[in-house]
DNA sequence: TATTGTTATACTCTATAACTATA
DNA sequence: TATAGTTATAGAGTATAACAATA
């Protein structure tokens, strides 16, 4: 049925037309994806944080002694995908992991002087790359921006 | 310089105030991005197509005999990259590679008949992803986030 | 039985570099 | 020399499934 509805509105459709494409919410979020990750790791640098370990350290710095699976919880990842990106900042000397009295399966993580000090440094590099990155935006726009990206991720849930 | 001044600010910073990661830019569009990546393919079925697969679908049927450099440039990725999604395009029978007189280097990608009616069907399939995707936005609002979005592929060019 | 952290494994997407055949 | 398509390869990022220790 969607087939056949198809194939006549394919009559209707112009080769030159390639409005589709640019009119899609998913295209034009993936070519935006794509250019502000490039950017961010630029900004950071070579070896700096990538996106997901600034993330992690961000919110490991702001909710102390948070574990693991609540942690992947809000990242929106899975635990096993955490385990890569807590040795990368455990190797930097920028979080530890800590044992919990009451339940020897959990452990918290905690961020270092050195941590917070990197977190907060690398959030100045990251403002400044996003500054850049959204120059031809108005702050209203940005924060507009947000907004709807965040309607967005809600329906996700 | 940038790392006194971060530490001097890390001294105001409360632990539970998280607002830095929710309010960046580049956070949101990322759990965006992934959520709507994950919807496109639930919606296109476990052999339907892939979101890269649709996309070059999509401008080889409105763009007769495009070439892949010329492809690829289009959706921003490189020339080898596309190899492996015209292999798929031509597997599934809707796409060919054709020579072109006047340049034997070249070859022009030509969507078959089948090729066309596909893209239609998944057209409307993406079209309905995308619908109850962003039932929480206004058409308004779809319209400016694809605004917005497109200002950030601009700058990244 | 369920949960935490972990490992092993595989898959997708992408890039870089080098090759070939042409130009 | 330069370009189009291709191959080989590697590196992120992610998921699934299974495991040991613990609850």
């Amino acid at each position: 049925m969607a087939h056949a509805t198809a194939a006549r509105q394919g009559a209707q459709t112009s080769p030159e037309d390639h409005a589709d494409l640019e009119d899609l919410v998913g295209y034009n979020l993936k070519r935006a994806y794509v250019i502000v990750d490039a950017d961010f790791r630029r900004a950071l640098g070579e070896d700096g944080l990538a996106p997901r370990v600034f993330s992690a350290l961000s919110l490991i710095v702001h909710i102390p002694d948070i574990t693991q699976s609540d942690l992947a919880r809000r990242l929106g990842i899975e635990r096993s995908g955490l385990v890569a990106i807590t040795d990368d900042l455990e190797a930097r000397g920028f979080v530890i992991r800590q044992p919990v009295p009451g339940d020897r399966r959990v452990q918290a993580l905690a961020a270092t002087k050195a941590g917070k000090a990197a977190y907060l440094e690398a959030l100045q590099t990251v403002r400044a790359h996003e500054a850049r990155l959204l120059s031809d935006l108005s702050p209203a726009e940005a924060e507009t921006l947000v907004g709807l990206l965040r309607k967005i991720r809600q329906i996700g849930d």
